[in-house]
DNA sequence: GTGAACATGTAACAAGTTACATGATTGA
DNA sequence: TCAATCATGTAACTTGTTACATGTTCAC
């Protein structure tokens, strides 16, 4: 999906800033199926906005840069739409985490072992984050994705639990420090 | 991972052909967190064979092209091992069917139904393909990945039909149509 | 005879990333 | 004082995709 269509599927939601979108797809509710960068963002807000797709208001600021909140209009939508009627492309899925597992033969144990662990840490903060959006979702759309990505974040999770011995560490060593006063995940559910 | 980087993982398996490369991430044992097209295969072994980290031998055929045979070299190992050192970036997921879900209740509703279930017909067939896979596996890494993939696979499905009724659709439109003489998922473990 | 599989390769094009440029404010 | 957050934007670069070019054999 391209920048475009990204940002126009953002605003049908409410009105925001360059800025704002990046947050969300860098740390919001999407993170886990969508990324963009500024370079993307901005060229195609500015493109749509000539193109009639969304309009542009500007909030004078003082000590930093104006802010340019864009709103989407009724052309913006009817194009989101008629984008989105395309049957979706398959999930793209890569990483290079699992083909350094493949090659891991090769490797020093220590650094496999390392690899994995550090990875178990990244999928549960993950999972957390996903975790703690889920509870701010209001609407069944944004509820079914967020439970989506919980789904399968769990199973990445227990994955790696369980296969740890592939690394060659031991049930212990991936087993999660708990927090003391928050509770984690498991007390959660 | 770059292309270069992936040919040279899976001639550390052993000698191949850029086509049989390109089968490998298209229907193989990889094909679930790997991509790659012809475009960026044949040049990479071109360009690592004149960088000495692969050799390349052609086997005359009669009636189609020359095969070209490449196999890693003692250099090409040592290059794969210090880019394998690295610590791996995230894993990258894009779904532009979480996208038109998210967004979907402002789309017809027969459409979303649509999505839905095709998308549960093709994650149920490549969680199948998958399945073949890894009955295949006589390697510790393979299994592994495999598995990998197994799991986050069993886990959309549930997901996908756990939820149906989020696309209108209900517990018996999901149902898998149980095929009469192969024993499919259900039966095989 | 039609399409898929076998087999390699290039060139134009698309798309997005990274780094840079700018600069005030706020909290540790 | 140092890093982060707020805020926008561009340009060079990397990377990979798509489509094209070529041609045989085999199965349906």
């Amino acid at each position: 999906m391209n920048a475009r269509t990204l940002c126009l599927g953002i605003l049908s939601f409410g009105d925001a800033t360059g800025y704002e979108i990046k947050k969300m797809v860098e740390d919001g509710m999407f993170n886990h199926f969508i990324e963009a960068s500024y370079g993307s963002i901005y060229p195609a807000l500015t493109r749509m906005t000539e193109d009639g797709l969304l309009t542009c208001r500007e909030e004078i600021q003082t000590g930093r840069p104006d802010k340019k909140v864009y709103a989407i209009t009724l052309a913006g939508r009817t194009e989101l739409e008629s984008t989105l009627s395309e049957h979706p492309r398959d999930d793209k899925f890569k990483s290079e985490f699992l083909f350094i597992m493949l090659l891991s033969k090769n490797l020093p144990r220590t650094h496999v072992a390392q690899i994995y662990l550090k990875r178990l840490e990244d999928v549960r903060a993950e999972y957390d984050m996903i975790r703690k959006m889920a509870g701010e979702c209001d609407e069944a759309g944004t509820r079914f994705v967020t439970g989506y990505g919980l789904a399968i974040f769990e199973a990445k999770i227990k994955y790696l639990e369980q296969n740890a011995g592939f690394a060659g560490l031991d049930a212990s060593a991936v087993m999660e420090s708990v927090a003391p006063q928050t509770n984690g995940r498991d007390a959660a559910e």
